[in-house]
DNA sequence: CGTTCCCTTGACACCGATCAACTCTGGTGG
DNA sequence: CCACCAGAGTTGATCGGTGTCAAGGGAACG
């Protein structure tokens, strides 16, 4: 069997990701690759998980973006978070009754079905490997309070240029990351409901970003052309992703 | 020894939490309140944990308000947590190199200093006390999210009354709220720096809110005067907090 | 090869920030 | 017991960042 590599011919990024902050065992490794087998193609723009449901499976992204969202009563939708490979979509999910709020692909994407029983039995007995999912339980915590701070004490410019310098650092986490160019698929309408703007604000500011000389950005891909002036432009202090674990 | 009580005579206030969700045994609530036995005074406005401190020990609230706070590097601050009695401060955050933000105490406050490694014991031999504090973990985490929708989709007047609708009902799952009346003890410019905005604009904001009759606020209480006309005002959909747990 | 998103740009409106006084309250010291 | 003071709350005037509305352009897709 073609171990360790996605469909088209990657690492696993959960590995990717983990071994960021620990050193997994290759028979942590084997288990990962064993647990993230059963996988689902999930169109671009379809829930991978609805308000109201409640998964019986784990959802790890292998491949593609995908989006946590809530419709709030006046229809209008805000983004509480970016899935990318390596990340769970539901990691603690099972004990509660119903999600409180959905997942949708934001490109079509690979999600593997991880039964919760599998995932009891990975960390029961393999204390490094549960001790690293911690770990990113807990960053992705830190990744929500660094969103509170962004929307409550950022303007729009610093905001989007906080966005991009976070995406950059998670997407070298997972080996995503060529010359400061990665795979940014998002309209701009969806990065107004992540920040608490609207398109047309949101595309003013990436104009402005483009012509300071910080990015390039289109179809699908951003390029960051001057990453210390983006971090000095946003106020990024990447502590709180933890990256600094294993070092 | 005159157990479950705290100095001021009432019942542990993670116990009444937990309660709302799980079944805990005799057993289980003993556990807790021997864990809670050792803790600590803190004055108002002084930090109980600071950003860059390695905490060796699980910080548990059991009287008073804190705040989880970050600094921007132009000096604004952002509050992303309110911690009340029952509320861990750091229960994970063990494994990680150094806090990334801050917690002060908004009032003289009472905190549980709960080793590490007796966290441990407590959770390796209890399932059902695990799952339940699992599920206040993942309550915190939907309440961080509920944030990020309240700062990116509501204006000023909608955030301030839905910060009131949340903490209505987790000072009730305390049994802190008395004809829905509770302790609120924040400067206004406090609730700015919650809800990014400015103390002035939360002044006027509260002002409106007196004048239709929906809260009365002041001394450090607030009364809801009108808890339906509060919570369609601010869109709040109290299923987020998954309150509904055990009945 | 037309339809549909998405991006782009301009003009104008408005929510909330800023700046500036003034009041009220509780605590402190003479 | 009162005078003072600092912090918090209150209110008005003005400014600016972002929303809203409107129109058009470009690229992907059937």
């Amino acid at each position: 069997m073609a171990t360790q590599r996605s469909p088209e011919g990657r690492p696993n990024p959960l590995i990717t990701k983990l071994e960021k902050y620990a050193t997994l065992s290759d028979d942590d490794r084997d288990a990962i690759v064993e647990a993230s087998r059963n996988t689902r193609e999930i169109d671009a723009n379809r829930d991978i998980i609805s308000e109201g449901d409640r998964p019986d499976h784990v959802h790890l992204m292998l491949d593609g973006w995908a989006a946590r969202y809530k419709i709030v009563p006046d229809g209008a939708r805000q983004i509480t978070a970016y899935l990318i490979p390596g990340d769970f979509c539901d990691l603690h999910v099972t004990i509660l009754k119903r999600m409180d709020h959905g997942i949708f692909a934001l490109t079509p994407a690979t999600v593997a079905y991880i039964p919760h029983e599998t995932m009891r039995r990975l960390t029961a007995s393999r204390p490094e490997l549960t001790r690293a999912l911690w770990w990113a339980t807990l960053v992705d915590e830190g990744v929500l309070r660094s969103w509170i701070v962004n929307l409550g004490r950022r303007d729009a410019y610093q905001r989007i240029a906080h966005l991009m310098c976070e995406m950059h650092v998670r997407m070298k986490n997972v080996g995503l990351v060529e010359d400061d160019t990665f795979s940014l698929p998002l309209t701009q309408e969806e990065i107004a409901d992540t920040m608490g703007l609207t398109a047309v604000h949101v595309n003013r500011m990436l104009r402005r970003l483009r012509d300071e000389g910080l990015i390039e950005i289109g179809g699908q891909k951003l390029t960051i052309l001057d990453l210390g002036g983006l971090q000095r432009a946003s106020g990024f202090d990447p502590s709180y992703l933890h990256a600094e674990g294993k070092t």
